[in-house]
DNA sequence: ATAAATTTTCAATTATTTTTGAAATTTTAA
DNA sequence: TTAAAATTTCAAAAATAATTGAAAATTTAT
């Protein structure tokens, strides 16, 4: 396999892969060129490679930026704007972690909460909806709490053990 | 917060949050019914109570039964299918972890891994394609691990004390 | 074997999401 | 300040995905 061939099937893959995370397939794949790029590069780069619009490259570059993984450079004696990626991929993932927490986990942890503390009227249904609901509010917190902790770096001594441990 | 509202707001922001582990709204929806639901329920229950066609309700029984949280109940006595949720949070979170590994994290794992052992010609672009691809193949190779340790139930002590440092 | 009940399938429709492209806005250099 | 360059916005168009509903297939009881 070749460059270009290993390139685009690097850049489909992923874009495929971006509805995972929810983000749209031009999302994906500009965040795929900008992170495989040895360097930044402009609107004009981007659109032309993709084979994109302007429209679409510049706001789905903004989505990027929102979430945190993609950064304008200036280049020195260059009107136009560039971009780059996050490069790091433990960062990445932090980023990324933090950005579905905050987007849709959190939000939905307070929805399972407000159902949850319901009153209880003493019917079977309302029983089962309190109970099925407190199970997955607890297990909801959970994940929420250990992803934040490991997205926090808060990585001690017994973390990194089992890190290792598991590979 | 009486029962119907409480419910109606379980199933609707269960369905909103479909999207994100890859099932539409309609499927997310059915799980969230199954899943408050004390005792099993025939497709025309489904039917009525989400306001959606036969034909909808049987592809999506179908979909959740492939993922494996959704099963098919025998009702002495009645002619009807019956369908009933898997309850326990732990069994569900565990039955789509595995899912999504088999669904998502491996086929794109693979294609990371022909990506990042293309031949280096020595450019500076094939050179940060192999090195970009090759991190991310780790990463995903460590979270899928990981994942199918806690999946597969292999909790020693180690994990045992992570998981409870953690909370 | 028959027919009623139930479920599945799938082409057509409807709804949603993404993309375009051109006008409006903003930025930059002189 | 001006005007060219660059970027953003957003209504309209295109593409994609979900849903319907009725015909076909299957299951069940007699």
């Amino acid at each position: 396999m070749e460059y270009k061939e290993a390139k685009d099937k690097f850049i489909g893959t992923w874009g495929a892969l971006g509805s995972l995370w929810g983000i749209n397939k031009a999302m994906a794949q500009i965040h795929a060129l900008l992170f495989i790029s040895p360097n930044p590069l402009s609107m004009e780069d981007i659109m032309e490679e993709l084979e994109i619009s302007r429209g679409n490259t510049s706001m789905n570059l903004r989505g990027l930026m929102d979430w945190g993984i993609v950064y304008k450079v200036n280049i020195p004696g260059e009107r136009k704007e560039f971009f780059s990626s996050e490069k790091d991929v433990t960062e990445l993932s932090r980023q990324i972690a933090k950005e579905r927490s905050r987007r849709e986990l959190q939000p939905t942890i307070k929805v399972l909460k407000e159902v949850s503390s319901i009153k209880d009227d003493g019917s079977e249904k309302t029983k089962e909806l309190i109970k099925q609901t407190k199970a997955m509010h607890e297990l909801a917190d959970t994940a929420d709490t250990m992803m934040n902790r490991i997205v926090n770096q808060e990585q001690n001594w017994i973390t990194k053990t089992l890190v290792k441990f598991l590979k």
